[in-house]
DNA sequence: AATCACATTAAAGCAGCCTTAAACCCCGCT
DNA sequence: AGCGGGGTTTAAGGCTGCTTTAATGTGATT
């Protein structure tokens, strides 16, 4: 899951960016208004954390700027605690949630990953395609004969990624955007490696080539061609 | 095991935490309503003590809030002696068990290793997982050949954290957060060093390393995959 | 056939974990 | 107070296994 923090405190962002990554997030970061509507606009984020009071650009501005250019990402606002109107007017621009400050990471996490889950429609930490089951608590899958298979965390991210996109095909630059923090892996094949490696363990079938287009995880195995 | 003692009188707290601390608990205080819902909805307890007659926020106003929120750790009340509707109302809140006051340090301690023992699923004092059988009286463990291994404090609550949470992949942080008090251990080895105590007692494949997520006590021996 | 895109494999690089020893601390004892 | 011992914590270096690179193989496309 990749998400963006827009932040301009940067010891908040210090104390934040770890804890994110830890729990299994790829972070950008923004520090002001004006970055933080170019990233959202032109890369794509499963979520993003928005505090309101930026330098550059207002928050709430940012925000329905990227909605009226038809971004629907979920959004979760940090605001001052006590700042209740500014909630009201958060919502109104297209947040999903918001957090007053000062917060628990704990709470924000628990949150974040609800809206992820919601946005992907789905309720719970383990998610059923194509025959496998993935366990998001325990990093781990269970594949259709019962066999349960640690994955590293690499694979974990990659898969994972594949099965919230399902009967899709996903460009190997998209994944790496989803999988990675940096992006600049234009040459190199980590990528490949990798889906090699899912290959290994759950059989050839289960990921398919479109030459020149990128990979698919079929919902269900698919015949002929 | 992490407790929360939710008491304004701090005569009785001062009392209180000692004991309960002896008895094995690292316990947290709250002084007011606010502050014990906001430290019981961010942070992991294992059991609670909550008085009723709180300055900021009712008692079982909290309690309410905590049980609305979804969560569902052993709450034991404590309420005046006399005053069986508070106990009532407390038990319709979702209390597990209450105390009248004055009260002997005996009993709620007696209450409270029961509530925790109920909440883990284990009716005695003894606690079996994973081929090894723990007496917490004695702070001691057996293992399959019958031997007798005496633990040091921290093992002891190190090992049977994790039987208690067999089967689950379990954080360096949450470990540490279960067996201190203090938890600034960010850049400390110490559960590292406690694991490999334990290995050494138990054998190598009695936990589990998962790299980059924590440690998982099997509850019976995995072959690989 | 030449070229391109992907597959496969081995090995180097690296981060996190393991292990050990020594320092520290608390308590009971002399 | 000084001493001794068990328990706990710190620190350092070695080690394992994940990640990435890079080199080579294979099949499609021109």
């Amino acid at each position: 899951m990749r998400i963006l923090l827009v932040e301009d405190d940067l010891r908040l962002v210090a104390e934040l960016k770890p804890q994110l990554q830890q729990a299994g997030f790829a972070v950008e970061t923004a520090h002001d208004g004006i970055d933080a509507e170019f990233l959202g606009r032109e890369e794509a984020f499963d979520a993003v954390i928005l505090d309101l009071g930026l330098p550059g650009k207002p928050g709430l501005e940012v925000l329905t700027e990227w909605r009226n250019a038809g971004l629907d990402m979920p959004v979760l606002v940090l605001t001052a605690r006590d700042a209740w109107h500014e909630r009201v007017d958060g919502l109104k621009a297209g947040a999903d949630d918001y957090l007053g400050k000062p917060f628990h990471v704990e709470e924000l996490l628990a949150r974040l990953e609800a809206l992820v889950r919601r946005q992907h429609g789905h309720a719970s930490s383990r998610l059923q395609v194509a025959g496998l089951v993935l366990d998001n608590d325990l990093q781990r899958v269970t594949d259709q004969q019962g066999v349960e298979h640690p994955l590293t965390g690499r694979e974990f991210r990659l898969l994972r990624y594949m099965m919230l996109n399902a009967d899709r095909v996903l460009s190997k630059n998209e994944l790496s955007e989803h999988v990675y923090e940096e992006e600049d892996l234009r040459d190199s094949n980590v990528i490949e490696v990798y889906i090699n490696r899912l290959r290994q363990r759950f059989g050839k079938r289960c990921i398919l080539t479109r030459r020149g287009q990128g990979y698919v995880l079929p919902s269900q195995p698919e015949h002929g061609s």
